[in-house]
DNA sequence: GTCCGGCACTTAACCGGTCAAGTACACTAT
DNA sequence: ATAGTGTACTTGACCGGTTAAGTGCCGGAC
């Protein structure tokens, strides 16, 4: 049971491996009768491109890689990567590249990583996610020349392509949207505080706080997941002058919130109002069901995708701006009772 | 900035291809000196080799591949796919093998990828789940001969490996637990019904209830999904002759199935009980935490990579039993209210 | 002195594609 | 009749590894 090559198919044609090759590939060379012919063997056999050979002789490897490097208690339960992923799926199966995973510990472990990939030759480019500070992995992929795109950046400058939203406006509206409401002690759970896409963040909650004139707005950091979540609304809410509102960077925040919110007996959305940031069914879930900042996370994965085969076949992309998060007001937000 | 060959390296130790060959690889053929200067320099010059050629030239891809074949808004939240996969990593990073994704939305397309990738020589197996009842992927990895590994079978005879837990047994526990707490109106929600396991559970779950002498066991189908875990969840309480415990066949529709019941006003666990299937971080976040029937998520992903690779090495491989899932009790079980 | 075995390599074929260069033939223009 | 042009192929090199077969040389046995 060996699996096809062209060469059987160049037999059972009466042709050379050269005239199938330029056949299955929709090159000239061959006539419209010899090409229908071995495409109707091809597929008559089975016969699928060894990738190997084709990588070889210079063309694409045809996949692209992924690394993921948070802790496996939490990529298990946030629906974000799994979002982002159907939506490099829909992207990269239409164009039958394939998506190389790896979860890794730590930052060096990943660069590690993009470089064997690279070296392999198994990718033709990555995707870059959770973006730090003067993060090592940029200079890195530079240095390699490996094509790549990052998510969650800042819109900033940056010699590698990034797919980067208004996150500053998304939590300006929600801000907003909770003052409206009435509410005047707004707290913030922020997920871990080194990554970009968190101080772009905080720097804008404080920032829209300072100009309406909340002076006890405080961000908590956590680490996006239930048990920090957990522990820092039980900080924020054992206190004397304890929020009104609070925000969350995630939704498993958020949820662990709303748990401690009514294992400690107050009410939501009487006593206590409660924001997630993105969106996911988790959030339609509980009850009450979560106010959130929704995104098309599926389809922000998507453009990734997109914007990271461009960089593939070298055309030159800049940064990508995607849809802002907008508010997605549910049972969890109401006025403050007083 | 190419990235260097055997044969930048031959060049630069003065000797010919095939001895780099054989000093990387571990093989006999060349002196311990030079061995180690060819590896000085394979290390200088930050060297791997290009998996393409060696997939060529008849070794592996060092490979292995896994469909998910669930919707997207499910597949997110659900922890279960994420655990598994960070299972697979532990194991295929240690022998640095690659994980290759797709997600597929039909069994149908399943098997047209499997097909594709082991013509392409992409992959070396695949990971199989969510198996159903004369699944049609088994006759086609079959006739691939493609190594595989099967996630939740049944245990029975078949010719691919399979790696499963008595899921018979963790229900029968389950119910043994809330009749010791003096339940005796039982109820459940499955998921998807073609599956093999939940045929196994429902059979397991109407065995135990019959053997004990609860009449009225029902089982609601449902699809893991959270809508349809609320749906079942009303159907069931809005009868007269309501359940005082229901068991879930996933976290999330547990989750869902206490918000319904948080919405209606009942109380968790003193007018309702809730077990749910798969213990994750979900099930501690919400409020009460959920009473779980818990197994080691990761390390059964890991167990069945590991067989995998003994399968791709052609050891003959028999159904491995997992660990089965055991009771952790919480805070959303409690003996019924009188 | 020569024959032999074994070590440490080299050589070259091979895996299965791609693709530039070459060839054979028909058809047209001069 | 002849050159020119285009079409429809064939040929063969090449990608970067692996590996069977071949070579040169050294040391020891007879």
């Amino acid at each position: 049971m060996k699996r096809p090559t062209i060469a059987d198919i160049a037999r059972r044609a009466g042709v050379s491996k050269g005239a199938v090759s330029y056949a299955l590939n929709g090159q000239p060379g061959v006539s419209d009768t010899t090409r229908k012919r071995i495409l109707a063997i091809a597929q008559e056999i089975g016969f699928n491109a060894n990738s190997a050979a084709r990588a070889l002789s210079g063309a694409r490897a045809r996949a692209v890689g992924l690394t993921l490097c948070r802790p496996a208690r939490i990529l298990g339960i946030e629906p974000w990567f799994m979002g982002l992923i159907s939506g490099f799926e829909a992207e990269l199966g239409a164009q039958s590249y394939a998506l190389t995973l790896q979860v890794v510990a730590t930052p060096e472990q990943e660069v590690e990583v993009y470089r064997r990939w690279w070296g392999e030759r198994r990718i033709d480019g990555v995707i870059v996610t959770d973006l730090r500070e003067n993060d090592l992995r940029i200079p890195v992929l530079h240095q390699l020349q490996l094509p790549a795109v990052v998510i969650g950046g800042s819109g900033e400058e940056s010699p590698v392509t990034q797919i980067w939203s208004d996150d500053g406006g998304a939590i300006t509206e929600a801000v907003r949207y909770l003052v409206a409401l009435g509410h005047s002690r707004i707290a913030r759970v922020s997920g871990v505080p080194d990554l970009l896409h968190t101080q772009v963040r905080t720097k804008a909650f404080n920032e829209v706080c300072a100009s309406l004139g909340l002076s006890d707005a405080i961000t908590v950091p956590a680490d996006y997941t239930g048990e920090e979540g957990s522990r820092a609304t039980r900080r924020l809410l054992i206190g004397g002058d304890r929020p009104t509102a609070i925000i969350y960077d995630n939704d498993v925040m958020a949820v662990a919130g709303l748990a401690v919110a009514q294992e400690m007996g107050l009410s939501v959305p009487g006593d206590l109002s409660i924001v997630a940031w993105d969106d996911s069914p988790l959030c339609s879930l509980v009850h009450p069901p979560l106010t959130a900042l929704s995104r098309d996370v599926s389809g922000y994965g998507a453009q990734a995708a997109r914007e990271l085969l461009n960089a593939i076949d070298g055309k030159k992309v800049g940064n990508v701006k995607a849809q802002t998060a907008h508010l997605t007001p549910r049972g969890s937000t109401a006025p403050p009772r007083t």
